[in-house]
DNA sequence: ATAAATCAAACAAACGTTTAATTGATAATA
DNA sequence: TATTATCAATTAAACGTTTGTTTGATTTAT
């Protein structure tokens, strides 16, 4: 694929660069062709010669997010961590992933074109592979309580809490107003680590102290 | 609203239930009205004329969600509750509700048609209204450590978890041979309400005494 | 000279909405 | 009691757009 884009002109890449944009503001569905291919400055024509149609957009993108959330989960592995540090680290990389690449992230999180068979295949392929790497960190993170028939349960759980701010973000700074800045993200993801290590228990004593 | 829809024929009410079955399976703009229509046993013109317009039955559609989310939480307000027992209290009937809406909770948690202006100021205003109901039962349930500026992480991620089953719930099944039962969705409810009070760590110790 | 890249134009299909006519039941009139 | 008036409910058909895709010609670079 790396081959492919720079055999391939800069058009290739642009249209991804604006799907994303738009497909993470709006559904998948509510964004037309002519939109991207406007946002991208290509021909209409281009999506198709590439992409073999605008769902080929999509695949793509989605390739990327979870190739990029495997990485993510692997490189957060470090032996030497204690549990909490694994957490903390994990949470970390979470975090700067979604900041890095949001909108490809929202869409791999909240985009359901479920109608198309080859993005739902996808899909349910991508889920299973991510329970077994789920699997592999709760067992290397020495997450003892985490058995396999609950993986399916934290592991949803874990990644929706985290982009959860991310997808209400939006109407959030409307009502409040909050400088989403690296400071702002350093104590979103470590509140969110202690919370999953501790719960409001254990967070609320530490915070009064 | 609850005098309209007898005053009207049944047909309001078919709309709905059949809209809220497609929107949750795909995204609000994948859906036809002629598919809405042909699923509720209406001719095409009835939508516009009951809800003036496709848009009309998600505002419906949101609008219910929005009150029986809010009615839930309220309801999860029992003052000789325990910390503990609030929480799991709460937790149990919000995935009550969720099993008994699922298709009116997944549309209102996930469906993102932004670029219909009414829904989006629909949800900006809820999200608001949710945001201080929030505050209010953090307080009530004496969680002294959710101060006002971490609801608005605490309640989307609360949120978010619970629904992440929900979203996923089709692809998991496809992976795994499980039995969504009452059993299942006890245990579920538990064990997301003790990692939410607890954390991983005294949910395992918790699990291996 | 060859092949990839780009273009304007047209394609049929599906989209949401509107129209005007008709049905059905209820209320008013004689 | 029979007839008329009224209005909500429903229908088939057509409306003009917009949809994603394809075609065939043209440009660009190798």
């Amino acid at each position: 694929m790396e081959n492919n884009k720079k055999i391939w002109g800069d058009a290739f890449e642009r249209i991804v660069e604006a799907s994303a944009e738009l497909f993470a503001e709006n559904a998948f569905h509510s964004v037309g062709v002519r939109e991207i291919a406007n946002k991208a400055n290509v021909n209409i024509s281009m999506i198709s010669y590439y992409f073999g149609g605008k769902a080929g957009i999509l695949i793509e993108i989605l390739n990327r997010f979870f190739d990029m959330q495997f990485s993510t989960l692997k490189n957060s592995i470090v032996e030497t961590d204690s549990k909490e540090e694994s957490i903390k680290r994990l949470f970390r990389n979470i975090v700067d992933m979604i900041r890095t690449h949001t909108n490809i992230c929202l869409i791999g999180f909240s985009d359901l074109p479920n109608n198309v068979p080859e993005v739902y295949e996808l899909k349910v392929n991508k889920t299973h592979q991510m329970m077994e790497i789920g699997n592999q960190i709760s067992t290397r993170f020495c997450i003892d309580f985490c058995k396999d028939e609950l993986t399916h349960i934290l592991g949803p759980a874990m990644m929706s809490m985290l982009i959860s701010h991310f997808t209400h973000k939006n109407f959030i700074s409307q009502i409040y107003k909050i400088e989403f800045d690296n400071n702002y993200y350093d104590t979103y993801s470590n509140t969110l680590a202690e919370l999953f290590l501790y719960g409001i228990t254990g967070f609320s004593t530490e915070k009064n102290q």
